[in-house]
DNA sequence: CCCAATGGATTACACTCGTAATCCTAAGCG
DNA sequence: CGCTTAGGATTACGAGTGTAATCCATTGGG
């Protein structure tokens, strides 16, 4: 079978694109229509600025597009977590050379860490054995 | 006395530029050639390239220049810490809602946390009591 | 049955980024 | 003293991004 192989294994997603993809990762397969109703209100997007956005995100192999009629079903074709974690890698390294721990103390620093952030870290780290 | 009110209090860093400004907060103020001669071997940048990017950083209140003969001393001119704050907290916005568990957890579950950052962060847990 | 709205396709347009090349001048080296 | 070279100023140039507008066809509602 003939894959697809100029479309990198997880595609690079930009700022604007990420909030797009976060509302399908939630809803699953949704419509134009559905996307611009969900982001309404929280931003001041047009519907042919969120439909741009769904046509690079296609583009380049984050969604997969179903024809309904004459309408598209948009679905995420890369793992959250996936894109997550390599969003996090890169940015770790571009920031703080790769090492996690100047990060979260950078964070607590700050009191910017929760009540509950801090009890989920302790029992993360407990699991940890 | 007047401010410089067009440039932003800490400005946005790019992918490259965070290389050239890792170079500067380590040794602190440095020529275009010392920050050419510390990448070289690391990275295959051209010394325009190198310039390019110390430019922009200048042009962006992120260095301070000084003139010492017919040649420039450069000095960061906001401080790593900051930005690397202001960075954790907007990748955290994008791609985890602000939400410092989850990304931990996808480090862990990967086992991308060293034994050494797993004591650093029990440290770090039992001091903010 | 006609019109407004919806949504796809195409196009726009300025800005940032990565990655330099060119041009010019001063300064050190032989 | 002339030549290489380092470094500043200016310019380049294509890709990606944010943010749409335009054009068009279909379709549901009145």
């Amino acid at each position: 079978m003939p894959d697809e192989d100029d479309i990198p294994a997880t595609p690079r997603i930009s700022d604007a694109e990420w909030t797009v993809m976060k509302v399908l990762w939630e809803r699953g397969t949704s419509t134009l229509g559905d996307v611009v109703k969900e982001l309404e209100g929280r931003l001041a997007w047009k519907p042919r600025t969120v439909q741009s956005l769904i046509r690079r995100l296609t583009d380049k192999g984050a969604l997969a597009v179903e024809a309904v009629g004459r309408e598209f079903r948009y679905t995420p074709a890369v793992s959250q977590d996936q894109c997550q974690h390599e969003e996090s890698v890169s940015f770790l390294d571009r920031v703080f050379n790769g090492r996690l721990t100047p990060f979260v103390a950078g964070m607590m620093e700050r009191e910017e860490v929760s009540k509950d952030d801090l009890d989920a870290l302790r029992e993360m780290l407990n699991q940890a054995e």
